[in-house]
DNA sequence: CGGACGTTTTGTTGCCGGCCGAAGTGTCCG
DNA sequence: CGGACACTTCGGCCGGCAACAAAACGTCCG
């Protein structure tokens, strides 16, 4: 436990908890780790940790900062270590800074690099709901049908609701907000997070409408998914297409 | 310059960016400027480092590191560097950063501490805009009276824009976003930023209806805008007198 | 011109923190 | 029971970085 004397110095207030935040994410292996657990699901150490190119002890330590932090929560079984992130609301942090990295910081490298950033534009997961440009086209045309109301915030409609539950699909409103505006990655514009954005995404991947591309969070649409989101939202071609 | 060999280690992309920008705000000091700089204002080297406890040159090095990570721009006058925040983009993003920091993280430390802590979840400046309960409470009023529409992302009305030339303010669109939904620091909702929140606020500087509390970010709101804001937005008492 | 002042550079010091390997603990499974 | 595996703790190495003082630079003003 580091000293945590705070009587060092004058200081003015908020200072230190602010750094003692980003503190947490200005390590490229932390942040790697973070950019991982995106993805909403729960790693181990060791998967992190090869992931990030770093050995498991190095990776226990900088999980216990994360969870310390209250970013990570850990959830132990047997002689596994699960971590994800601690909610939406971290994963929506995660996402916010990074859309604020100013492009040109990590240049381009290479064509599988540029080819997999395209993919990620297009459609991915952000920790719990679509995002890219098939999580924005959903919001728009859920929109139009009247599903969602931006009166004053973002909220569901009862012709929403009857349209979801059409779907076999049940919000369930514990303890979370139902819908949520999530400002995107690449398009600069808001779509559906929330118990419904999640509820939603859950439901196209058992509906088998759409699927990872790799261990990423990346998704395609399948060729189901294109026929659903023709027929439920007439969603345009350029959107249920592979980027290419 | 660093070295920015980037080749030292497998590392996913986009880590490396996002782990350079939460470096910045990882000290005490950078961070304590920052915060500072939420007001809106330029400030000089000096005052930055007298205000956070530092030696000049150390405050020279940090403004380095801000400005060249893009978070802050310089203005040179004479032998004064003057220093801002880059936008209102760099204004949100700390803000979104500090309302993500842990309650008690830093603990309340003395009674002068809780009651400026009370004046500013009452009403503050946020960059260039009102936050605070009154910057609230004047968004939801003139969501009320029509000026401001929520449908798919925030907009201004026709009756809104008419509203405001009634009070003399004219927003310029120039290279900004009209309107923008902030969420608040403390009240956990949305307020008015963008083009015409500035517009509003420096309006309501102008006209006397708020004046600063001491030099921080905190606003009082004076008679006359007790009178101007019942009148025009019929705000009710408890967001015009001072917390208490 | 000369002093005051704001800022910057340079050099130095010290500490913090990330990294690894090796050894230890606990769990699973044959 | 013993080996494989996941994770953890410990010790040591190393680099980076924040801090200061001192001196140099530039601007302003009397």
């Amino acid at each position: 436990m580091a000293t945590m004397s705070s009587f060092d110095r004058q200081v003015p207030e908020g200072a230190t908890g602010l750094a003692a935040l980003a503190g947490l994410l200005a390590d490229r292996t932390r942040a790697a780790f973070c950019l991982a657990l995106l993805d909403g699901r729960a790693w181990t150490a060791t998967e992190l940790a090869r992931h990030a190119g770093v050995a498991p002890s190095t990776a226990t330590g900088h999980l216990h900062q994360l969870v310390d932090g209250g970013l990570l929560v850990e959830e132990r079984q047997g002689r596994h270590r699960y971590v994800r992130l601690a909610g939406p609301d971290t994963a929506e942090l995660i996402e916010t800074l990074t859309a604020a990295v100013p492009v040109g910081a990590a240049p381009v490298r290479s064509l599988a690099v540029a080819s997999r950033r395209r993919a990620l534009a297009h459609a991915r997961t952000c920790y719990d709901h679509l995002a890219g440009t098939l999580g924005v086209a959903i919001t728009d045309a859920m929109t139009g049908y009247g599903y969602l109301a931006w009166e004053r915030g973002l909220s569901l409609t009862d012709r929403g609701t009857s349209w979801l539950a059409g779907l076999g699909i049940e919000a369930e409103c514990a303890r979370r907000v139902l819908v949520r505006s999530c400002l995107d990655w690449t398009e600069r514009r808001p779509h559906l997070g929330g118990a419904v954005g999640a509820a939603l995404c859950r439901h196209a991947f058992e509906a088998g409408w759409i699927g990872r591309i790799g261990t990423g969070r990346a998704v395609a649409v399948t060729a189901a998914g294109q026929r659903a989101f023709r027929e439920q939202l007439a969603l345009p071609d350029e959107v249920l297409t592979p980027a290419r």
